[in-house]
Parts: C-alpha cells; sequence; structure tokens
RNA sequence: UGGGCCAUCGCCAAGCGGUAAGGCACAGGACUUUGACUCCUGCAGUCGUUGGUUCGAAUCCAACUGGCCCAG
C-alpha cells in the first residue's frame, strides 16, 4: 500500500522538485498551492517571484500535469490573516520585529495544511524546505541542516510540533540547490530556472510602513530619536520604521553611522547609539519550542545559538528562569538582539529549540 | 554697528595662488525565502555677493550681506 503524501506546491522549482522526487521514491503524491493572500498586481508579483499567489498556482499547476499527479487548491486565506498579517502588524505596532515566515510554517503551512491532508487521507505533508526531518536516539523528532547549509532553512522551521514533525517529508534538503535545478531540467519541469523568492510575500514591494499603516487603524506617528543619556538627536517617522541595528533610513548625520539600539513603544522614542551599543552577550526569550528534547529541566546547556535567519550561530550558554523565560548567554556579544525575532539553538546540526526574543 | 573672528555639497569639514579631500546623510545596485547589517557605485562645473590684483583665485585685496565672540 503506496503512503499517501500531500505536497505543498509554492509553484517554485524547489517543491516543484519535492513533488517529483516523492513521486520517484514511490509516494503517491498529492499536488496542493495554499491560497493564502490576495496579490493586487499578480504581474508584478510573478516577476520577483512571490511564492504564493495566483500566479504561483498556474506554474504549480504545470508541473503537476508534467508529473501525473492530482492537484487541489486549498484557500487558507483566513487561516494566514490571523496568524501571520495580524500577528505581522501586530508585532510591528509594539516596537517589535516579527518573522513573519516562521509564523507562517508553524501555523498555516503545517498546522492548517496538515489537519486538511489528514482529513483527505494522507499520511504525510511535504514541502520543498532546504531541511531534513530527523528521528533522535531519544524518539522525539527534530530538523537537521540540508547538505548545503548556505541554503538552510531550519531556522524558520524551529517552531514546528513533534507530531507535526512526525508527518513530515522534506525531500529537497538531501540536495543542493544545483542539483535541485538540475533535477527540475531533467524532468522537463517549467519553473526550473525561476528566480527564487525574496522578500515577505504579503508584502512585494517592500513598504512595510505602508502596509501596516493601510493594516492598522491607530499607527504610531513621529517622535523622538533620543541617545542613551537621553538627548533628542531628532525626529522619527514612527516606531513601525524601525528596527534594532538599523543604520539607513535614519536621516541622522551625526558624522559617523549610528544605529537603532532600542525602540521604546511607551514613550514612542527610538534610541540611538554607536555601531559598538548594538552589541550586547545576553538575551531572554518566551515562548520558547524544545524540539531535541522536551525541556531543559533545570539544567544549563551549552548550544549554538542563530539570532537571526542569516546569522552564522554563536556559542552560549541557555537555562531556564524563574519565570519560564529561557536566558542565553554568549560567549562573544553578538549584534542587534532583536525583540520579536526567533533565537533558535542548534545541537550538532540539528535543532534543539528555539523561542521568541525579548 | 568700537574691536576681533567666520562664511566651501542637506550636515560636519580639508584646502593657505595652479585648476574643489574625506566623513555623515541621501540615491541606485549587489547580497538575502523575515526585519536589519555589509559591500559596490553615484553625489559641489563650483567655494555668501559684487568688484579688484594675477597668466591663473575657494585661496590675496576692497566693499556689501549674514552669523559668532569680546567690549559697551
Amino acid at each position: 500500500m503506496k503512503k499517501k503524501v500531500v505536497v505543498g506546491m509554492s509553484g517554485g522549482v524547489d517543491s516543484s522538485v519535492a513533488a517529483c522526487l516523492l513521486k520517484e521514491q514511490g509516494y503517491e503524491v498529492i499536488g496542493v498551492t495554499m491560497q493564502i493572500w490576495q496579490e493586487e498586481n499578480p504581474d508584478e508579483a510573478s516577476e520577483n517571484g512571490g511564492c504564493c499567489g495566483l500566479s504561483a498556482v498556474d506554474d504549480a499547476r504545470r508541473v503537476a500535469w508534467t508529473l501525473g499527479i492530482p492537484y487541489y487548491v486549498m484557500n487558507f486565506r483566513r487561516e494566514f490573516k490571523e496568524s501571520v498579517m495580524d500577528y505581522f502588524v501586530a508585532e510591528y505596532l509594539h516596537g517589535r520585529t516579527p518573522n513573519p515566515c516562521i509564523a507562517c510554517n508553524r501555523y498555516v503551512k503545517w498546522e492548517a495544511l496538515l489537519t486538511r491532508s489528514m482529513e483527505i487521507g494522507a499520511d504525510y505533508i511535504a514541502t520543498g524546505h532546504y531541511a531534513r526531518v530527523m528521528e533522535l536516539p531519544n524518539g522525539r523528532f527534530t530538523v537537521r541542516n540540508s547538505v548545503t547549509a548556505a541554503k538552510d532553512q531550519t531556522y524558520a522551521l524551529y517552531n514546528l510540533t513533534q507530531e507535526q514533525l512526525k508527518r513530515t517529508l522534506m525531500p529537497v534538503g538531501d540536495y543542493t540547490k544545483e542539483e535541485i535545478r538540475r533535477i527540475a531540467e531533467r524532468n522537463g519541469l517549467a519553473v526550473a530556472k525561476k528566480k527564487d523568492s525574496m522578500e515577505i510575500c504579503f508584502i512585494p514591494d517592500n513598504d512595510y510602513a505602508s502596509f501596516i499603516e493601510k493594516s492598522a487603524d491607530n499607527v504610531p506617528g513621529a517622535g523622538n530619536f533620543v541617545d542613551m543619556d537621553g538627548n533628542v538627536l531628532g525626529c522619527h517617522k514612527g516606531i513601525t520604521h524601525y528596527t534594532v541595528g538599523q543604520r539607513k533610513g535614519l536621516n541622522l548625520s551625526m558624522g559617523r553611522p549610528v544605529f537603532v539600539t532600542e525602540i521604546r513603544p511607551e514613550t514612542n522614542e527610538v534610541v540611538i547609539g554607536s555601531g559598538d551599543d548594538v552589541f550586547s552577550d545576553r538575551l531572554c526569550c518566551s515562548h520558547v519550542n524544545w524540539m531535541a528534547v522536551d525541556g531543559l529541566h533545570k539544567e544549563s546547556r551549552r548550544v549554538t545559538a542563530k539570532i537571526r535567519y542569516s546569522h552564522r550561530g554563536a556559542p552560549c550558554v541557555i537555562r531556564e528562569l524563574p519565570d519560564g523565560t529561557v536566558e542565553c548567554l554568549f560567549e562573544t556579544p553578538q549584534r542587534a538582539i532583536t525583540p520579536g525575532q526567533a533565537v533558535v539553538f542548534y545541537e550538532e546540526d540539528h535543532v534543539f529549540g528555539g523561542g521568541t526574543i525579548l
């Protein structure tokens, strides 16, 4: 009896090849594109390689046809709006910097898609992520780096649950990007040369501030740039325009580069400091998802932590604080530890756990 | 309005008679399946104004305009 797997197809190369590989491996493959937001300008989004819009459906459908697999479009607009877009806007309004891809993975690409796939009798769901699901000796599931560390996407997957991982396949993680493109070509997939997607899919023009203004009623307005001693340095456009570590767009001519070191929503202030001021060797995080273990159990642990998607990772020690949050002490100070971003802990090449930076 | 000082790109600033450094900011690009960071490229046909000296002036001289300081 063939195992049935639903592949989330974005219309891009990676997920197309994922479907292709699974079919070769003998699975009964069903292609599904999740419709998650309404594009205003499909042409533009397609040029930018937008990941989940209407034009994506055409590409995905064509690939499914080429592979000879059934193909469906599922509507997840409500889930996406509630779990990703609303969260995204709310975080910015509170002076934090969210990572929508992580929320999308946990709540839409997995939770929603998995639930519905189970309903139609699937055994697994699969995606085109550059990561590999692995079962540890302790019986728990985690994700480990893809064979190409450069394309690794485990950071964005740290929040998946054991139940989700148990039913997840990521065939693309065994190959390099070059190999994936070759496989696509060899199988005559029309998307072989399609440009990689970039930027947040629901904000193709990359103008976050405008998006937030359109989505929220009470967006905090102009306020003061202040230095660490409280001196006013200038006027900012509203805290939603800034993030910790930011240099460009401040319009502050101090004779030397200056950076955002802190955002204070209570006072509507954006704190400015030098390049050195943006380094810190400590962070606290909450909403922790343990992956390789079921908890820290009052022990501290040496791990490698990534504080942003493109971070190489830095050695640190983590421990649970009495209030339930987790403290992370780095051996060397890290740049721009930013509230709202995820910190992901690694042990060897797999995800140990992760949380949201406070 | 007695004396002194200063006026060079949006900001700071080099230049001291030989044909406008640099930094910050800004713009564009690269990188990047989050925000950022980083990197690359661009950015004063002109030196407050008007005259003068000189082969040649941002650089010297004069007046004017504006600003600062000290006197009163």
